[in-house]
DNA sequence: ACCTGGCACTCGCGGTCCGCGAGTGCCAGG
DNA sequence: CCTGGCACTCGCGGACCGCGAGTGCCAGGT
């Protein structure tokens, strides 16, 4: 175990690193960071924190750089997370309260996150396998085709056409639209499977097939749709990455370009509370040298999707931490009002 | 004017830098494209063009780089759009064939058209100002709570919580529902206004409140909607841009997040062929030193929406043409068969 | 009038060399 | 266990330089 001043001393050089960029000496930390120690014991100590692995000397004869070992205990231990200002909440909310639908929400806070934390920005639309349906409607639009249209609470709306085997009536559409909604408005996506299951046996032989042929697609949407999308801003920050850029940010674009790595990514981030991935933590290629600060939010006690950061482990991790979670929990006040 | 030859010189020139990146001197040009002329010609007739604004150096004793102006001249008279190859043509018939629903095609364009450039792609959604209305949907939520469904010919759907002043029967609303549709089903955007002006008065007063909030929401609906959106893609290719790197990226990955500029920049690009603009035409300071291929697509003979690249104005314009127009054209059948 | 080979000149690029200084490890003494 | 001192390492930036690609110009040929 290390002792205090260690850590200490650990906290100190992620700190002045993550502010100058360059590895950090030990007598610049003394200078900066009272540590009531001279630069020989701090190197010291830092001869011991590099032996843990806990930073590294990017060549001989330079200051020490923090490894991922070492930021993962920074953000364990050592840092707290930093709340916003005033000023920096009120912005928040007025910005957010401007918005008129789900897609807006979900556009502002993208940009309001990048702007924050000068990073990459990532929001997770409302999942919805955790939201109920509002209102199923079926319009006829030819004689055997079906415009099927589905409402969520979260105010998404989707829609399929259906090509119905046989013709049907008008009066078996109304019958089925009144049948299906007294069954599935309110419930949750997950119970509608089990809901509408013996429907089809109510029906007229003649009309088995419109009902069947309707609900499979219904159901064939939930699934679909339950694949979250997301949305993603805020990348011009990746220039402020490092000097070796094109390597660097290259493949960072690729893998948030790729909707499905960053899902994947999101739902390993389990923490209730927040989750940080930092480099080679992440399980992908191209974000070894990023961290990704993850939180989820929803619109009551309960979850309903995530929100996050994408930057260089070398970030800001209390400050980041803090503008993250602080979006977060205005979101979800958003989301609770509509 | 300029000769033949020294025209030829100027494509030669275009052609080789864009390939090698690399500013090219008057050797390496008679050794690559058959000349028939010595070097020291090709170097008097780079003296005329460097005279003219058509190429310039970067240092002296360095090669020749087209200009701005080069490169408009090399579009406008020397360059023919390339066409795809077969197998392009089918790979891109089978990878838009695949898509599901609007959003599906969109997404899928992009990556196709970033795939196929290799450069940043933008594809405006189907502009709702030239579609027609395929539908309108009302359902009562709550005794005086509407929600309006808009459904459009190009498979979008909007959709709006009306609040209204006093309660409604349902009765009321089946008889606006059916109404409504009578008049607007099929016909464009543009033309609602005019149609359902008297409306209001053809119904009981008691229900004039109802019908007014609803038809004034619905107008709004069709303006908001009006305004395009657009979706990005490819860019991770921005990293191929060159060697100057973060001075030239940022600015450029600014632009395309701010939509109003990529709508603002494709709205202004009016040839019914194809528009290229190049560098400093872009009225838009980040994008000095980029170009922008823009084409418009739309379901029937009509163009309903654009789509484009922008890619550094050192690119395969021959190739990127051929591959934008392309393109269009597969997108605008498929949707024209929904 | 136009093309061409020859020639002197320019100048960026890449390589080498070197001194400075920040940073280190170690040691002996408090 | 901390500290000041000391010798050592080594990356960085600047100075220097030679190569070679590229140029402009000129005189002679067609």
């Amino acid at each position: 175990m290390l002792s205090e001043r260690r850590l200490e001393v650990l906290r100190a050089i992620v700190q002045d690193y993550v502010g100058t960029e360059e590895p950090v000496g030990s007598k610049a930390l003394t200078q900066r960071h009272d540590l009531r120690v001279s630069p020989a014991t701090v190197r010291n100590d830092m001869a011991v924190l590099e032996e843990e692995g806990y930073i590294a000397q990017p060549h001989t004869s330079a200051g020490r750089v923090p490894t991922d070992k070492g930021y993962r205990l920074f953000v364990d231990k050592l840092a707290d997370v930093k709340p916003l200002s005033v000023p920096e909440r009120r912005a928040i909310q007025n910005f957010l309260d401007g918005a008129v639908d789900l897609d807006d929400v979900v556009g502002r806070t993208v940009r309001l996150l990048a702007q924050l934390t000068r990073q990459v920005a990532v929001v997770q639309y409302p999942s919805l396998s955790r939201s109920t349906v509002r209102h199923v409607e079926l319009l006829s639009l030819a004689p055997a085709r079906v415009m099927l249209v589905l409402i969520t609470d979260t105010g998404r709306v989707e829609q399929r056409v259906v090509d119905c085997p046989a013709p049907f009536g008008e009066a078996s559409l109304a019958e089925l639209r009144a049948r299906l909604n007294a069954r599935v408005a309110g419930q949750r996506f997950t119970e509608v499977p089990r809901l509408v299951q013996d429907l089809p046996e109510s029906f007229d032989t003649d009309d088995r097939g419109l009902v069947q042929t309707v609900l499979s697609t219904l159901l064939e949407t939930l699934v679909e749709e339950t694949e979250e999308r997301l949305m993603i801003g805020g990348t011009a920050n990746l220039t402020r990455f490092g000097h070796d850029f094109p390597l660097t940010i290259r493949p960072v674009l690729e893998a948030l370009e790729e909707q499905v790595v960053m899902l994947k990514l999101m739902g390993e981030a389990n923490d209730p509370e927040m989750t940080v991935s930092i480099g080679r933590e992440n399980a992908h290629e191209g974000l070894t040298s990023t961290s990704i600060v993850t939180v989820g939010y929803g619109s009551g006690d309960e979850a309903v999707a995530k929100l996050g950061v994408v930057g260089p482990t070398r970030m800001d991790y209390p400050g980041t931490m803090g503008a993250v979670r602080a979006v977060a929990r205005y979101v979800g006040q958003i989301l609770a009002e509509k």
